[in-house]
DNA sequence: GCCAACGTTGGC
DNA sequence: GCCAACGTTGGC
């Protein structure tokens, strides 16, 4: 058993229809730019090579899809000449089965998520004992284990 | 520094 | 398509 947080976690969000999780698959990589709010632009710069992220659908779908992971750390967004940056995303794997947000309202465990607090910021940190019980909901193991913080 | 207007996000 | 939440902008 492996119940010792390991690194941190977030749920970044996005419109499937402009950037879906298919699409990072495809890509590999992909720079996640355009982050123009600054708690969101905060988080971003945060985040540690190796942190999980939760990418989450919004709009249609509206759930959780799969694992991803911080693959280089904050540095300046290459598409605006202000102060905004970008974390380089890289995926995992997929969920099992999605996680959607009416399942998250739905289970005490996830009562107390970011995300439904902030509910319009599309970066925000998610606790550990969140991430177990998103994966555990998700019939989804959480990929590679990582190195202790 | 306040606050109204405005724009954006995202759920429904 | 509507609307609530809320961050940002700009006038004063």
């Amino acid at each position: 058993m492996r119940g010792v947080p390991r690194q941190a976690a977030w749920l970044v969000k996005s419109e499937p229809y402009k950037y879906g999780y298919a699409d990072l698959v495809r890509d590999g990589l992909t720079a996640w730019d355009g982050v123009r709010n600054y708690e969101a632009r905060n988080n971003l710069r945060a985040m540690k090579k190796g942190d999980l992220l939760l990418f989450y659908h919004s709009n249609e779908g509206k759930a959780v899809v799969g694992f991803a992971t911080v693959a280089r750390e904050a540095y300046p967004d290459p598409t605006s000449d202000e102060d905004w940056s970008v974390v380089d995303v890289a995926p995992l794997a997929p969920l099992v089965r999605p996680v959607t947000l009416a399942t998250i309202k739905a289970t005490p465990a996830l009562a107390g998520m970011s995300m439904l607090r902030r509910s319009r910021l599309s970066v925000v940190d998610v606790a550990w004992p969140e991430v177990e019980v998103i994966a555990r909901l998700s019939g989804t193991r959480l990929p590679g284990a990582r190195r202790a913080r």
